[in-house]
DNA sequence: TTGAAAGCGCTAACAG
DNA sequence: CTGTTAGCGCTTTCAA
């Protein structure tokens, strides 16, 4: 029924290992004419690889698992981010040969368990924090932690630089004259994403010469709702503040509904900056001034770093220095340019 | 190093394939005091079973492979229908023990082939057009495919009812007294979603009591810039026209910025109806009214059906009617219901 | 440049 | 309830 190498080998009058290594591009070991042969074969048998055969094998599977955190409901987040990155993985890895399982983790052991289980060639962590890749103890495979801070020099951290973004957000509010600012952003420990944005920001303001009391910060989810609840609230919980710094654009969006629906006006009484260039930041009224980050970009880095841990790049190694520390330096985290997105929701001051 | 079945039968003094069997909760074929101690040592030895060679010796893989046609740049669609059709699948999939490789067809063959490589247990297919699933020769295999009103027996279609959508934007249309409309969609052929989406729409129209000739139609893609350029046109193209039901709420939201751009306003000058409910229908000014689509439950129910499909539930079958036709009948498609909502960007129409 | 042997870790199918 | 036998289809290793 279904054709194996060794129907391709028969025909063809050859050995199994032959046929493998022609399907394998290993070609050198092949004469030209024999490869023709069995291409032709193969191709007129149908011929289709069988993986988990070849996994098992070779203790490789060609896979790379996109690991997802699961939330409390046990389901997987899919947000906009997730769903760039896992997109973005499969185009990239499928162009060499290699293929995506995405799969929701509900116990930290199981990213362990899933390398080896599967023979996995390399895990991309989306939305681990930083905490979780820090306690990760996986060996022997390529690890890539979207968006991670963390310490562990197995996990290549590859993210925006949300330091300069930060930074970007609190230099417009401070140019456009603004005196007295919030800090909008999730709950955080150390200086994972939301910290970094945040010490830039502050640092910023504080360059400006925002006063350091004029700097407050408010721990809100990033949803819509969220956002809107603190919109609603603005005026009474912070009466000085003029503008707000979400970190995140669904909730920048939320704190304009709820600014507007409480009565107020954006950017007339408070300027309102976001975070991430989403589709719709252009689509609200007025359009949501935010720092970009280019989560293609991202993701292609996250993608060519993994495949280059996977197969190191065939260099001609010309004799290396003997007594040459052999061990591999650590490679270095990837921190990608972030830009301000100009568009109607910042304005001056009130008053 | 990797714990493996024979080590723990080994540890245990019992054969392989009562480990095998105790693993897999076969456990009627085992001793309770058999399975506790096999259980104890799996634990200890922190045991994982190994997928591929699972995989090899049972044909079958406990993998649904999610299979998204890529578009002319090679890479994969990442709309918010996709991502929620995958993210939604790994959780319920996951739940009851299997798995999601997420995979891009770049040519119809792929996926015969994908499934024979990987002894794939199911199929979901994403943003397949009705066409592609009509070639699609693939047996032995259950195949859920999402918005399809394919006629292949083989593809089990869930979507929404789109004809019953389009209906309720005519009527929702022609119940604020428009009495001129635009329908602005894809281009599409047969009876598919977007021809479904335009008979409701049409027939509802008709039915109120509005001139054909008044109801016209504008082929256009779904991005928020093909909608923005229509709005930009709109009075110049279509000076009769008070009202637009677009096929997808990115192109409703184009429009209505391509309204506003011309110097229009929405619902004042024109009504805009959209489709899908995404979660920016509710950011705009006015608010997005469309007809909302439960992206959940078709998730939910396609899963649903491959499970079962994959795993015929254990019926106690009394004993079948001698002669009955044991061939079972080919499942039913699924429609699921969808409803309106009001949100602000239906008036009546302008003078 | 090619081939033979051995086995990856697991399960189906039966026999006891 | 438990064990035995035989592979699944491929690659690794080593020999020719």
């Amino acid at each position: 029924m279904t054709t194996r190498l060794s129907d391709i080998a028969d025909e063809a009058g050859v050995s199994v290992m032959t046929v493998s290594n022609v399907m394998n591009g290993k070609r050198a070991r092949v004469s030209p004419a024999t490869i023709e042969r069995v291409l032709g074969i193969a191709a007129r048998l149908g011929y289709v690889p069988n993986i988990p055969a070849r996994s098992l094998a070779a203790n490789s599977s060609h896979i790379v698992a996109a690991l997802v955190p699961v939330g409390e409901n046990n389901s997987l987040l899919v947000s906009p981010h997730t769903v760039a990155v896992v997109g973005g993985m499969e185009t990239h890895l499928r162009h060499r040969g290699y293929h995506v399982l995405l799969r929701g983790i509900e116990h930290e052991d199981q990213v362990a368990q899933t390398v080896r289980g599967w023979s996995l060639d390399g895990v991309v962590l989306v939305e681990f924090t930083d905490e979780q890749i820090d306690r990760l103890r996986v060996d022997a495979v390529p690890l890539v932690a979207i968006d991670s801070y963390s310490a562990n020099p197995r996990a290549i951290g590859v993210r925006s630089d949300d330091h300069a973004g930060g930074r970007l957000a609190g230099a417009r509010l401070a140019d456009a004259g603004h005196r007295h600012v919030l800090f909008a952003g999730p709950p955080y420990q150390g200086l994972g994403v939301v910290g970094q944005r945040w010490t830039g920001f502050r640092e910023a303001c504080l360059e400006a010469g925002l006063d350091p009391r004029a700097i407050e910060a408010e721990e809100v989810l990033t949803l819509f709702e969220d956002g809107r609840r603190l919109g609603l609230r603005l005026r009474r919980d912070h009466p000085e503040v003029t503008a707000v710094f979400a970190t995140a654009d669904h909730l920048a969006v939320g704190i304009m509904a709820g600014i507007v629906e409480a009565g107020g006006s954006v950017p007339g009484d408070v300027s309102v900056i976001g975070f991430d260039d989403l589709d719709f930041a252009r689509y609200t009224t007025p359009g949501l001034t935010t720092v970009a980050q280019d989560m293609a970009a991202k993701v292609a880095e996250a993608s060519r770093i993994i495949l280059e841990e996977i197969e190191p790049a065939e260099i001609e190694r010309t004799e290396t220095e003997p007594g040459t520390d052999s061990t591999k330096a650590p490679r270095e985290p990837v921190s990608l340019d972030v830009h301000l997105v100009e568009r109607g929701s910042v304005g001056p001051p009130r008053g």
